[in-house]
DNA sequence: TGAATGACAGATATTGAAATCTGTCAGCAC
DNA sequence: GTGCTGACAGATTTCAATATCTGTCATTCA
């Protein structure tokens, strides 16, 4: 009688997006994911206490799933300046490509997150660290001249903000984009390069 | 007769103003501000095309007194690198302060200003005309080492838009911010200092 | 004559009853 | 026992009728 597939948190969080795939964020209950994997919607609740939870662990998912490619760039060796220009570059780009394949699953995603703020503020805490490793090998390198590399991580992280916080893709179609960039991710390798006054 | 105030744009611009703290975006009626200011609400129509047209004429009005006292700081003369930092502050306070002391009517203000998108856009151009006045007085002091003012001037809003962008306005409490602020602005204006190099 | 009115049509919002959903749990099956 | 079911109470959402609002315009008034 194996043949029957085990109810796993799994198998729920892929029948999750499946469902908000199909139906969105608004019209996605948990009785339709129960539908999917064929089990009673009770059962979804042995293994998430609310549907808080589970949209929260969709939520997450999504989250580590964006974070893989950047925790590769940094923790690669090579000039620190040139590292985490890719890096800002690929992060900024991750977000566009998800933006413009399926705007409305990152609708989705983004609503999704609003929720689970908890999740994303850990996340952003993951992205600022692996910005200030970069950075502290910049110093070590002595191409970056930096106090504080947590500091100055989170104040790229800031200056960036408009290229990848969710609140601003509907700028981010805007032809002009690639040269601001530029100028943006220019002035601040500057900034780190340049000798402290303050 | 001519004790009766006539009807201009202006006292409907101030009525509608007051019905909005009021009752609320989303309760203010054309009616309600008829009845304001003791008219029928066909009258408010000689006025304004349309209620999109009466809320659009709010936002500018709003967007143009929050620009007043940058325009200010920005004509000033004196060394250019104190006066952006000054500028970026002030930008930042004007926003936070109004954040802080009506929510309710931030909020009601910001649904308003995205109807308004035109009008916002044209309120972020002059802004930028300001950094880019600044910084280009910087360049001619010798301060600022930089070939386009105003890409640069784009550069800089772009890098604080965290600070000054109402998506945000949920994170401006935080205990941290000041710290973040000095941080940002201090790799922006080292940033703008420091030599070219591409 | 030019500003204001108020009645009107069509669009939008409100409301309350009915339907659906969330979360629980006693009981069933393996 | 462990994992699932299905019926249930209370919360939430839907839907359609009802009310209100937006925008127009023929008419009134000074």
């Amino acid at each position: 009688m194996n043949e029957v597939v085990v109810l796993t948190p799994e198998r729920i969080l892929e029948a999750t997006e499946e469902v908000l795939r199909r139906y969105g964020l608004a019209k996605a209950t948990v009785v339709d994911v129960a539908r999917a994997l064929d089990v009673s919607h009770g059962s979804v609740y042995r293994h998430f206490p609310s549907k808080a939870s589970l949209r929260q662990a969709v939520a997450k998912r999504w989250l580590d799933r964006a974070n893989a490619p950047l925790q590769k760039i940094a923790e690669t060796t090579g000039p620190a300046p040139a590292r985490l220009d890719k890096w800002l570059r690929t992060m900024i780009d991750i977000k566009y490509k998800k933006v413009c394949e399926d705007p409305e699953m990152f609708a989705t995603y983004l609503s999704l997150a609003q929720e689970a703020c908890e999740a994303v503020r850990a996340h952003k805490e993951r992205l600022v660290d692996q910005v200030a490793h970069i950075i502290s090998d910049g110093v070590k390198q002595g191409a970056f001249q930096v106090t504080d590399a947590k500091v100055a991580a989170r104040a790229v992280f800031d200056a960036t903000t408009r290229y990848h916080h969710p609140a601003h893709s509907d700028e981010w179609k805007d032809p002009a984009k690639a040269g601001r960039i530029d100028a943006l991710l220019g002035l601040l390798l500057r900034g780190l390069e340049a000798p402290r006054k303050r």
